[in-house]
DNA sequence: ATAGGGTTAG
């Protein structure tokens, strides 16, 4: 328990009776400060009072005194102090006193000391009158004089609410809470009460500690004093549930408030933004904008932090151009929201144009542009705003390099993340975990696991995240031993594993292709008490279907909608890959359909209408899988890849070629993926010329590297043309290895041209290498679909049961599983496949029963 | 009374 937490316990039985002052009608209204209690009335005419048109001459000079100090013309006030002076008016406490407000008003220091020397030289009937005592104290307090604040208040012989709460905000902004709240409860034992000034004080100084407890027992004590309808006491009470994460009780606050100002929305959307709902944040500034509620600086802030959160490019804008509407300065904090959003969003230029147009930058805004530049790819000018930083004598501070970091990580660059690795180590910014986290991440995503592991082992102390970041490291690769390993590590050193954790592990087993350990990881996390969530789901979902267990995939699918989970893009994906892996048109279609009703076309997620043109071209029909993609709005890359390698698949080259032509045409580069397609189209369609062109294309033209698969197909399209020496040349002169499949396509074309004798040869040589690689199994399999020896081919793969012999989920029936897709294409003008399944009652995707292939 | 930038999973 904290220790204040004692000190509020000790005071807290004397609040169980309501202070008389809540019964009064006046507590209902909360009087302003001046009129509740003005020591100004009660000194003046106590000793000035002689006559009555003195009186009037003293009251119209105080009246212009007040006047100007109101209007901060702090000058002006001062000539008539010496116009008084001269014209020998008497001044009294009370002029004094409304300079001093009028200083406090400008935050003005050296002119309210004037004042103060002129006090202490008129003695002791004004040097010790309450009034100024008190007002000395407040100006000190908040015009930057904390030292004399607390001296003069020590010094006071009768304190007062305003003094206290005069040195409480002090305390506030200071930044000592603990004295703060301290300050509130002695203020207590003297026996004043709190008013509506102190109770937000309290409120920060509260959630600054993280006194839930103690903010509650304030909570209840501001109704009791009738505070209920303060806007200033509701609004700090927002804002101190919200800083303590607990949104409800804010939300209920923020609901019986029957008054609300800007500064009860903004405390709101900001309690929603930090804390990760940046959903309700936009509901609430959309609630705000109907409600007619003019936005402050604040308000456009937070929205556009929530709208960089959710991509929400609309959103985003049109509060740019609210502020804009709303006159709006683009002061450091509004710019660096805007760039900030910008940048999040990919839209470089708009960053620069406001960073060119604000005022006066600082390191917040200057590393937000430089890690924007880093995440577009601009590393140029990264660096040249990094050296025009230095000019400036700005640095990169952990956040920045953090951001930077990850920004290397998704963009491999493994150079640069080396260099902001460098960089924390010699600015000792390393200890800070988020840069800890991101190097680890930085390294694992540049492929370089290993000096990820050394980043992990140096880390001074690991948090939660820290742990995750180095599992999942682990899980990408597939190296599920280690992945687990570290979840059972990480337990020891008492660091309880959290749900993103358990997905880690999850995808590592599945990324090993250990289905059933996976499933059995699953049970463990279900009785564990850690809830799973779409990412678990997702995960078993797409690691079943890839790892050819594609009817489990669509049972967990099923399984996740009875516990009450909606699938979204992602799950979709995966279950889509699994209508793929099982070759079921009809669950595909059924799929379709369901994306289509619940409009997850149009979601910004291009995967989802990926996955369908793949679906559709891998389970046969070549048709719906081109319609899927012509009535596609958008169509970037990997679009066009899904539906060449469907050609690729039925052997359909020249429509591969021509839809290369066309991606050409449109502007949208090839990648490596592309070629895979093109290559294997042109192979399985017998297409020499214009595989070997194509090849030649993808090094010269587009300074691709082929791998293994690209000169598999090559090797193939030489082979069937009975140009052995020429498939045996390139193999030979290949960067890498051989592997068991790129022989086993050569010894197909072996076969084919009838060189029995090098068939043979390797065929052994295969054999005899690895006897108990199921690759080679599978492989020979393969070769005997590929020459339409189904009988040869099933004999192969039930030798390799006999021995024991599990299947790699590296490898896949390749041939034969193309052929089952054509097989599967030609058999699928069954009239069910047009019926969508969905259960009309629960909108649950139902599937229909039993759908098995067998073997041809 | 409210205010800007960072790290992990599909």
């Amino acid at each position: 328990m904290h220790p204040l937490q004692h000190h509020f316990r000790s005071w807290l039985p004397s609040l169980s009776t309501p202070p008389s002052t809540a019964l009064s009608p006046h507590a209902r209204t909360i009087p302003a400060r001046k009129s509740s209690h003005s020591p100004a009335t009660h000194v003046l005419g106590l000793h000035y009072g002689s006559t009555g048109a003195a009186q009037s001459l003293r009251k119209s000079f105080l009246h212009r005194m007040s006047f100007l100090c109101k209007d901060g013309l702090l000058g002006e006030a001062f000539s008539l102090l010496y116009e008084m002076e001269s014209e020998g008016v008497p001044v009294g406490p009370e002029f004094y006193g409304e300079l001093l407000q009028g200083c406090i008003y400008e935050r003005a220091l050296p002119p309210g000391r004037q004042i103060h020397a002129r006090v202490v030289k008129r003695g002791d009937f004004f040097h010790k009158n309450d009034y100024l005592e008190t007002k000395l104290v407040v100006f000190y307090a908040k015009c930057d004089g904390p030292a004399a604040a607390s001296r003069l208040f020590v010094r006071q012989r009768r304190r007062n609410v305003f003094s206290w709460a005069a040195m409480i905000g002090l305390h506030c902004r200071e930044g000592f809470s603990e004295d703060a709240l301290v300050g509130f409860c002695d203020m207590m034992c003297d026996g004043f009460l709190p008013d509506n000034f102190v109770i937000p004080n309290a409120l920060k100084a509260c959630s600054a500690v993280r006194l839930l407890g103690c903010g509650r027992e304030i909570h209840g004590f501001a109704l009791k004093m009738g505070f209920g309808c303060c806007v200033f006491v509701q609004s700090s009470l927002v804002d101190f549930y919200g800083k303590l994460g607990s949104m409800e009780a804010a939300r209920k606050v923020f609901i019986q408030m029957p008054e609300k100002n800007v500064v009860t929305w903004n405390s709101m959307l900001v309690g929603y933004t930090q804390n990760g709902l940046d959903a309700e944040a936009m509901k609430i500034f959309h609630d705000m904008r109907v409600e007619n509620v003019e936005p402050t600086r604040v308000t456009i802030a937070s929205v556009l932090s929530a709208s960089a959160n959710l991509q929400a490019l609309h959103e985003g804008r049109q509060s740019h151009a609210v502020a804009v509407l709303c006159g709006l300065e683009l002061d450091n904090i509004l710019s660096s929201s805007l760039i900030n959003f910008y940048c999040k969003v990919g839209w470089t230029e708009d960053a620069e144009l406001v960073f060119g147009r604000t005022l006066e930058t600082d390191m917040v805004i200057w590393n937000l542009l430089v890690s924007g530049y880093v995440r577009d790819g601009q590393i140029d000018k990264a660096f040249h705003m990094y050296h025009k930083m230095r000019e400036e004598n700005l640095r990169f501070d952990s956040v920045t390099l953090a951001s930077i970091l990850s920004a290397c990580a998704d963009t491999e660059n493994l150079k640069l993340g080396k260099e902001g690795h460098g960089y924390s180590i010699r600015n000792s910014l390393q200890t800070d975990l988020a840069v800890a986290s991101s190097t680890v991440d930085m390294y694992a995503k540049c492929g370089r696991i290993e000096l990820a592991r050394l980043a992990f082992d140096t880390a001074v102390n690991r948090d939660l995240i820290l742990w995750n970041t180095l599992i999942s490291a682990y899980a990408q690769c597939g190296l599920s031993g280690e992945a687990t390993r570290l979840f059972y590590h990480m337990q020891l050193e008492g660091v309880t594993p959290d749900i993103i954790s358990w997905n880690s592990v999850l995808l590592g087993l599945m990324r090993s292709g250990q289905v059933d350990e996976a499933y059995d990881m699953f049970s463990q996390l279900q009785s564990s008490g850690e809830q799973p969530n779409l990412v678990t789901w997702t995960t078993l979902i797409s690691g079943f279907a890839q790892n050819g267990h594609g009817q489990e995939a669509i049972e967990v699918f099923v399984l996740m909608q009875e516990r009450g989970l909606r699938p979204n893009a992602a799950s979709i994906v995966g279950v889509t890959m699994a209508c793929t892996d099982i070759a079921s048109l009809l669950y595909g279609k059924a799929i379709h359909g369901y994306i289509m009703r619940q409009g997850l076309l149009s979601s910004p997620q291009p995967q989802v209408v990926t996955s369908l043109v793949d679906m559709y071209a891998k389970c046969g029909n070549v048709y719906l899988s081109r319609k899927t993609f012509d009535l596609s709005p958008r169509k970037e890359l990997p679009l066009y890849n899904a539906l060449i390698s469907g050609y690729a698949v039925h052997g359909l080259a020249e429509e591969a070629l021509a839809l290369f032509m066309h991606m050409h045409e449109q502007g949208i580069k090839p990648d490596a993926i592309t070629f895979t397609g093109l290559l294997s189209a042109c192979s399985h369609a017998g297409l020499v010329d214009e595989g070997l062109e194509v090849f030649t294309k993808m090094v010269s033209e587009h300074n691709l590297c082929p791998c293994m698969e690209h000169y598999g197909c090559v090797t193939t399209i030489l082979a069937r043309q009975g140009n052995i020496e020429e498939a045996i040349k390139l193999i030979s002169e290949m960067p890498f290895k051989p592997d068991t499949k790129i022989l086993g396509s050569l010894l197909a074309a072996c076969k084919e041209n009838h060189l029995i004798e090098l068939s043979k040869y390797l065929s052994r040589y295969l054999f005899e290498r690895e006897p108990e690689n199921q690759v080679n199994y599978v492989t020979l399999s393969n070769t005997y679909a590929a020459d339409g020896k189904w009988n040869e081919a099933s004999k192969t793969r039930g030798t390799m049961k006999e021995k024991g012999l599990q299947k790699d989920p590296g490898c896949s029936w390749i041939h034969l599983g193309t052929d089952l897709h054509t097989f599967v294409a030609t058999d699928m003008s069954h009239p069910q496949t047009d019926l969508i399944y969905e259960d009309q009652e629960t909108g649950l995707l139902a599937m229909p029963g039993g759908h098995d292939f067998d073997d041809p």
